[in-house]
DNA sequence: AAGACCGCCAACCGCGCCGAA
DNA sequence: ATTCGGCGCGGTTGGCGGTCT
């Protein structure tokens, strides 16, 4: 049960945009005397709208104090940051933006924010990797951006294309993720969802995620990169690696340099060839079949076998894969 | 040139909270 | 303790302007 609204369509008060003449009305008694109760207001104001549109033109619009334009990189990084901790609680978020209305924080979200979460691959309402693997599709697309790095030179530009470039990275460490979260849930190894069994969730304990990034170079578009040469970088990494922390998925004991690793696929291979021989003593698969090279074909729908995942994360190393191979991969 | 499409954002709507009676 | 009114919040809508075909 509902209240009923304040300015029903009966009431004959004005809706819709807001005319220079009615604003000019709203400032002026504002002004004057405050706005008081805003259900009063009106009449007393001479305005034909309700007292919640007033209040709304005033707070989100009209009131002196109102910073318009672009939302600086400052604003984008408190605004992601904060929506991280509250959510959705915009008029919280707005307090720590002086000059910011719920609204415009809302608004900017939806439109810039929430888009911008979602092509590195995180849910934008748990600030978390997602977990569907339609995303991946976007997550190759953002991979190909990595090779922009080659073009790098000492512009202003460096910063954003290389922390793109990271992005990217972290995409592949997603990937990973997900081709592993595929293996754990198909027939070949069903009972090794031990996050404690040896093997690839071993005992050497190193999280993939959540891990310190300063100091951790690594190549991007065939330059060695350090997260250190970038002011904030490190920081801006560890950030969104701790974000991943907790999510049910890889424990990587990949043990090596925390980012470069990330493409070493052989360790990955043997560690995972170990892993199921040793879960899986009947199982048909052995190394072999896992270390068989990719034939370029593309597996069928609703396949999902070892030997097709690392096909996989093959293709995605190459450059030219296409959009309907990974449709057809991750169907 | 014009219609279709899309993104942005101001404004509206419904609900929940809170304080006063 | 309960009811009621006012305010604020978050979600949604619709119009406008820009871009694409």
């Amino acid at each position: 049960m509902g209240r009923s609204p304040c300015c029903d369509d009966q009431s004959g008060l004005k809706k819709g945009p807001w005319t220079t003449e009615e604003d000019q009305k709203l400032v002026d008694y504002i002004n004057t005397n405050g706005h008081g109760s805003w259900r009063a207001l009106p009449k007393l104001a001479g305005l034909n709208r309700c007292g919640k549109s007033c209040r709304l033109r005033w707070t989100n619009y009209l009131r002196p104090d109102i910073k318009r334009g672009k939302f600086s990189e400052e604003e984008e990084r408190v605004i992601i940051n904060l929506h991280a901790v509250v959510g959705n609680k915009w008029s919280k978020i707005a307090t720590h933006l002086p000059g910011r209305t719920d609204n415009e924080i809302k608004n900017f979200w939806n439109t810039h924010l929430r888009k911008k979460l979602l092509q590195m691959g995180l849910d934008p309402n748990t600030h978390k990797p997602r977990t569907d693997l339609n995303h991946l599709l976007n997550l190759s697309q953002l991979l190909s951006t990595a090779n922009v790095g080659n073009m790098m030179t000492s512009t202003p530009w460096d910063n954003a294309l290389r922390l793109q470039a990271s992005a990217a990275q972290l995409a592949k460490m997603q990937l990973l993720q997900n081709l592993y979260m595929q293996v754990i849930n198909s027939s070949v190894a069903p009972d090794i969802d031990n996050k404690t069994s040896t093997g690839l969730f071993g005992s050497q304990n190193i999280n993939l995620f959540g891990g310190n990034f300063s100091g951790a170079s690594t190549m991007v578009g065939g330059q060695e990169w350090n997260p250190d040469s970038i002011p904030g970088a490190p920081n801006e990494l560890n950030t969104i690696s701790n974000s991943l922390e907790g999510f049910e998925g890889l424990n990587s004991n990949i043990n090596t340099n925390l980012m470069s690793s990330c493409y070493d696929i052989q360790s990955f291979k043997n560690q995972f060839a170990e892993l199921v021989s040793a879960s899986s003593p009947g199982s048909s698969t052995t190394n072999n079949q896992i270390e068989s090279t990719s034939t370029g074909d593309i597996p069928a729908a609703g396949q999902s076998s070892p030997t097709s995942i690392f096909e996989a994360w093959e293709k995605l190393m190459d450059d030219d894969t296409s959009e309907s191979y990974w449709k057809d991969i991750l169907q």
